[in-house]
DNA sequence: GTCTATACATCGATAGAC
DNA sequence: GTCTATCGATGTATAGAC
């Protein structure tokens, strides 16, 4: 496939409808409004993207794939686990917390828009190796080697990226519900930091 | 303040209203559609809620007391921490997954529509006494026993919940993105609990 | 309280000039 | 490619009969 050359309109619809799009939804945002912050008007819109869907389809699945290498760039590579966990836990909190609202927009429009393009989808996400999850095989050498005990290396994985992520898209909520965590305070988040890694690493039992 | 008896009619539009607007968001959501399911018409809606806009307000106050009563009805009253966690993961992974839908509504709506209603909530909240979460005193008191080495009951706590809801949440990607899971298979949930239990009883160390 | 009919606003999309 | 002007559809809300 060819990749075509963006014109400098183009690139600037596609930053406004990202940012728009991110932060009221698909239903929510509103063509004048993309057009508004694109510096252009409808018209030029619909020029250059069909439809509303057309534009939301072409958004939404760049964002996909810059969710999934949020996970990618957050890995480093060294083969002492403990030290991998270390620098895993914080540089994914980082990257995430830089993309909240991409990250509120996933899990919420997945539903709904995915049932019409399933089939595309799991081909983008096999184009960009995460079958292959880096931190799963990490986990599975780590294993291997001893350095930590016999596991389910996609459990773990799964409840890793949970205790990073499910902070960060919950803190609208957890800054009203659980006001002693103190979300908004940047203390937190170093703490929390240390707090995920001890409990992975170490457990609860006295 | 007198509590109002409610209506049949009203009880119907509620139950509508709040089908449609956890499926589709505030934005997505159609007065006609909810008239439909609930059996009436567009005008009758406006009669007994002005607006669309109350008529949100009130499904969106509701679900958010069902979402954090929710924490309170996954704890089980035992000294026992070890047997508490393993019914606490067990139960509040069963109560969540029956709410799925209210719980990726919560999340994406919060930030948009709490901005105008800061007050509000946080006393919404502490009425519901989410101060005193029952988890977190489970945790303070478990420490002083002895029975779990000493840590940050709050952060422990919001691990714990966590690795229970992100996956819940996340679920629509993660069949598409991590099919090596297998979340739509009810196997997968109940090998889950046993995985976040020993995470967090045991760690990782070898 | 409940309905039909309709007003009024807004949005997505297009026509047509430049 | 870019604009102004406008169409047609749809959505919220209301008027008024029963």
């Amino acid at each position: 496939m060819i990749q075509q050359q963006n014109t400098e309109t183009e690139i600037k619809i596609i930053a406004a409808a990202t940012e728009i799009f991110l932060q009221k939804g698909k239903d929510g945002a509103r063509m004048q409004e993309i057009a508004n912050k694109a510096g252009i008007n409808k018209a030029l819109l619909h020029y250059y993207f069909r439809s509303k869907d057309k534009l939301f389809e072409k958004v939404f699945y760049k964002e996909v794939r810059t969710m999934l290498n949020t996970t990618l760039d957050s890995v480093t590579e060294t083969d002492n686990f403990e030290k991998f966990l270390k620098l895993f836990i914080s540089n994914y909190i980082d990257n995430v917390a830089l993309r909240k609202n991409l990250f509120r927009f996933i899990f919420w429009e997945s539903e709904n828009f995915m049932k019409n393009v399933t089939d595309q989808f799991s081909q983008v996400f096999k184009n960009l190796g995460f079958q292959q999850n880096p931190v799963i095989s990490k986990v599975k050498k780590a294993i291997a080697d001893g350095q930590i005990r016999k596991l389910d290396p996609n459990n773990f994985a799964l409840s890793l990226i949970s205790m990073c992520l499910f902070p960060i898209i919950a803190a609208p909520v957890l800054s009203k519900v659980a006001t002693q965590l103190d979300v908004d305070n940047l203390r937190f988040w170093k703490k929390r930091k240390q707090e995920i890694f001890n409990l992975i690493w170490n457990g609860i039992k006295p």
